[in-house]
DNA sequence: TATGAATGAGACTTCATTCAT
DNA sequence: GATGAATGAAGTCTCATTCAT
């Protein structure tokens, strides 16, 4: 039994919403995932697209504060930076694998409410902050902000899905070299 | 007014797939879209999971069937390879769009039969086989070959992405630099 | 199997809406009266609400046809007049008595909309103005014409409610006494 | 602050069983009005259904004293007797309007139980009772009793309706005609 | 005594599927 | 072959009622 209904409630959905989606979700499933009653979900949010928004926002604020904490901002390097942030989206997703999976297929969502929206575009948004600091040091190739987020990131999320899948073994060794590749990705050589 | 309702009911539903999902979509969406009346598209497809199977299969043929065309096989080297396959994946994401969400959106649907895991892991394999050729010919880093495609794979994805969402114009002189960070990627430096 | 099924749906929540009112009839309960699928319903109609708003346009418009229907205008007196209308509404009380008692109990509901309002301010329009015209004839009493139609059409609907609880058998004779009861209750004495 | 929960409970149960019915009354809106938790609610009471016939007999016996009270029985004439009748039932409707709302709007509900039926059933006897002194007496037409009490409370209740809709301003002066227009419905001309 | 969080039956409504035309 | 009216299972959501606090 625990405390707290409503944590139990975002969890349970989140891991139907990043298995089946939105759609192929309903309110009888996650109830009975979070060991609630049906109608207890209504009690904590108003219907079910506000469900999905809230824990969207709630998901990808997660995901925005593990990469922003202690990042080196001024301070660091180029090179530091891209590592930080790559190694800290494999932190967050190896703690955190249903949260990125649902920010994945639901980020583009025909339920997401303006909120939602702003808060995955502030996310983006410092991704694109840090890669353009990284151009004008000249350490970064001279590609569209927006593509090189696209590469590394895109990247990223299919590692991370065929890690999911099982048909790749994420050790230490095998992580180094990934960032190594997506840097040579984004880097001027 | 179409020859072919078969055609029509399929076209109408990979956009509304792409767009909103198996289970967001309806069939009175579909058969509206396709002009047709609903009770004809059970003429066509058993049902709703028959009709998304059908297309899957259709979708990821397609898309294999331009990655492998005029593929340049035991002749040509790994780097003509690499860029054979980068160019024809976004040939076929210029002329059907709506078929890679499609297909990036439905690849792990709980609703696919056997035939369309089947289909998908070949399409897979295809290119996983000609990286592995790659590695042996000492040109690509030794790294999982699962790896190297998400990588290559994941990008290009989110590429395309991003060029729908408007936030990517995608020109000839861009497409090439996206070639080159792809490469450096997962050859050997 | 009746041919028209938007017919027997209204004719079903008439029924029901009249015995238990809009709130206590529930759509099973229409749907099983109606012998049709509860689906069924909303193919004819948007919402119970929408229902509900059409069926009291028609039985107003029905009732106001009646009452319309051969009324002795200009040519005809006062006590004509009053004869037609009274006679009248119990001719459709006794061919309608469902429709009566449910725009009696539903005259007022909070879920009627602008269109069901309007019809029944016009319905009642139609009883001031042959009152009113009778006021300037000097045949009926100087009082609001708003008080003399509750008067005689507040006798009449509690009338026939009687009747229908079967406290009161409705015969000729008696339908000719009370007709004179309610005009005695207008005209100037 | 009130002293006494189940006073506030009824209120607020009156007032919005007039104004939306029993069934379009929920148990939480009624303890909104009334200011007390919805669990309050069955400390006083076994349930809804207990809750409106409570307060259904509470409001008909109110009805029933006002009238009784002071009633000129054998000695008073049968003008003074309806006078009486009349003018009670409209100093009812001033100080109760609720109450009569109510009343008027559920005393056929499918939810009243055999005491609820009863005490209305009394409450209409009494005035029959009165009526056919009358009758006895040869002041009121010889219509049967059912008849004559539907005249004048149908309109009394419709006249109060209208009242209430804003359609009609009660002052002294009309109340005088009207109590005179329906006294001349039921006395013999 | 009083509360309101929790529940689940049942309300309204949608939609995959069937079938008479 | 093609249609769309009809269906009822299943979805979202409400609300009478209970019970731990």
């Amino acid at each position: 039994m625990s405390k707290n209904k409503q944590e139990d409630i975002l969890e349970a959905a989140m891991q139907l919403f990043a298995e089946r989606g939105y759609d192929g979700t309903t309110i009888p499933m996650i109830a009975d995932k979070a060991k609630v009653g049906a109608g207890t979900i209504y009690r904590y949010f108003d219907n079910k697209e506000s469900l999905v928004n809230s824990l969207f926002v709630k998901c990808v604020t997660q995901f925005s504060d593990i990469l922003n904490s202690e990042f080196p901002g001024n301070s660091g390097d180029v090179r530091e930076q891209f590592s930080h942030i790559f190694y800290r989206m494999f932190q967050f997703a190896k703690h955190n694998p249903y949260a990125l999976l649902f920010i994945d297929s639901h980020c583009m969502g025909y339920y997401l409410n303006e909120e939602s929206n702003k808060v995955y575009d502030d996310f983006l948004a410092f991704i694109i902050g840090a890669i353009e600091k990284g151009q004008e040091r000249g350490a970064i190739r001279q590609l569209p902000s927006n593509a090189l987020i696209a590469i590394v990131y895109g990247a990223f999320i299919m590692l991370f899905k065929m890690e999911q899948a099982g048909a790749l073994e994420n050790t230490g060794q095998l992580l180094e070299e990934l960032e190594e590749s997506c840097w040579n990705a984004v880097r001027i050589i």
